[in-house]
DNA sequence: TCTGGGGTCCTAGGACCC
DNA sequence: TCTGGGGTCCTAGGACCC
């Protein structure tokens, strides 16, 4: 059989976790706000009907929430990581071979399997439904990116029943031919206008251009989309996702900051996340960026958004090494007197921690066996006790800086004290 | 008052080397 | 007067994804 790529996305995956734990939102609007209450990140269905873009600022939406009775929710996302690991542990029942994709998404090959991919995809669909109260949509095509337009096409339509099968005898050009340009995989905003200059509204105008013109201008990436459109896989199934080769840590301040003192306390913050993601996935790093800004939305003011890099002598995973770098950094940058709202660091320069050089010297490699214990200590102290129940000091207890969230829901499946209450 | 956070890949061009 | 050329590494910037 041909390949049979299926991709399974939850619908309006954010606020489908909050209505699972609170029936009364049913047929109510729901939106999700972004980190700091910012902007709006997810949308139910009702949310989407009264209009409410994605991505807009939360206070443009005050009226509209008020006059139509939104539940609107700080974003959980405790919850929300716990829901996608059941979605997910769900899915993996229906084929052995499955790639989860982003915290709501995961491609699966269905072929290779006993049943009709269709069937399989309908049974998960209904499954994930029953088992996690998450409203799944699944479809189906001979490519990735086919899959994707697949996927679409069964949650713009109800009658699909949430599974779309663009495989097998489905008429792909028709399919090609309902889905804009801007809806396909990997046509940004950027692309979308150029091709929208060279007559292409829709997908199957995409796949009819030239291959050398659509490699010229938008590279290989842009010439696999076209392959996929036309039925060619370029993209294939990451079995395992690999380690990242950078990581950021950073986020918008609750007020604004003026004092370099909050600033380094933000950054011992984001340093010490930052480096248990990288010793979570085993590794070491020789760099480290730094950046502040002030608001790119202030009037009168200009936009301050400076960055500074500085590298260690060796490869280290240690946060206290890595916050007196970063302190460093943000000394070189910081000028007073401004109004700053976000801060956030990045490690490059990512290794794995057992392809270290040796060191030679034997009072040095004790030092390092030490280090390694401690951080281990600290790492199952906080994986059993909870994230921050060992810190380190230049985090601070004060935190002027920490983000607003007015509005967030019981984190109810992994703490007990918000566990849901059920009254019969 | 209030505007998210975390990633990847590709390419062009400069520095440097022989 | 004539003033190489190819390879590699690094970085910045631009595109995309969720």
């Amino acid at each position: 059989m041909a390949a049979v790529f299926a991709l399974a996305d939850c619908n309006n995956f954010y606020a489908s976790c909050e209505r699972v734990f609170d029936p009364r939102l049913r047929d109510r609007p729901v939106v999700v706000l972004s980190n700091n209450d910012g902007c709006v990140v997810a949308r139910s269905a009702e949310a989407k009907a009264l209009g409410i873009p994605m991505g807009e600022p939360a206070f443009k939406c005050k009226e509209l929430f008020a006059a139509h009775n939104v539940a609107v929710f700080s974003s959980n996302y405790a919850l929300y990581g716990d829901m996608s690991r059941r979605v997910m542990q769900t899915l993996a029942r229906y084929s052995p071979d499955i790639e989860i994709y982003s915290i709501d998404e995961a491609f699966l090959r269905l072929d290779r399997l006993n049943d009709a991919p269709a069937a399989l995809a309908k049974r998960a669909k209904e499954e994930v439904g029953r088992w996690t109260g998450i409203p799944v949509s699944i479809g189906l095509g001979s490519t990735k990116t086919l899959a994707k337009i697949a996927n679409r096409r069964a949650k713009k339509d109800p009658a699909n029943g949430g599974v779309f099968d663009l495989t097998g005898g489905a008429d792909v050009e028709a399919g090609l031919a309902a889905t804009a340009i801007s809806d396909v995989w990997g046509i940004g905003p950027r692309y979308a206008k150029m091709l929208a200059g060279l007559g292409v509204a829709t997908a199957l105008d995409f796949i009819r251009l030239p291959r050398e013109l659509v490699q010229k201008r938008m590279t290989v990436a842009g010439l696999h989309t076209w392959l996929e459109l036309r039925g060619i896989s370029c993209i294939g199934m990451e079995e395992s996702p690999p380690p990242k080769k950078s990581i950021i840590n950073s986020r918008s301040f609750g007020r604004r900051i003026t004092e370099l003192a909050d600033i380094k306390e933000s950054l011992a913050y984001h340093v010490v996340r930052a480096a248990e993601k990288l010793r979570a996935q085993g590794s070491v790093c020789s760099r480290l960026l730094v950046f502040i800004q002030t608001s790119r939305f202030e009037q009168g003011v200009p936009y301050y958004s400076p960055t500074a890099e500085g590298g260690l002598p060796v490869a280290t995973a240690n946060p206290s090494k890595l916050v007196k770098l970063a302190h460093d950094l943000a000394e070189t940058i910081f000028k007073p007197g401004l109004e700053y709202k976000k801060a956030g660091v990045m490690l490059t320069g990512i290794e794995r921690a057992d392809a270290r050089r040796l060191t030679f010297f034997e009072p040095e490699a004790q030092a390092d066996g030490r280090e390694k214990t401690l951080l281990r200590t600290i790492d199952a102290i906080n994986a059993k006790w909870g994230r921050r129940t060992v810190d380190i000091a230049a985090c601070g207890t004060a935190k002027p800086w920490a983000m607003r969230q007015e509005s967030r829901s019981p984190r109810s499946t992994t703490v007990w004290e918000e566990i849901a209450v059920v009254r019969a």
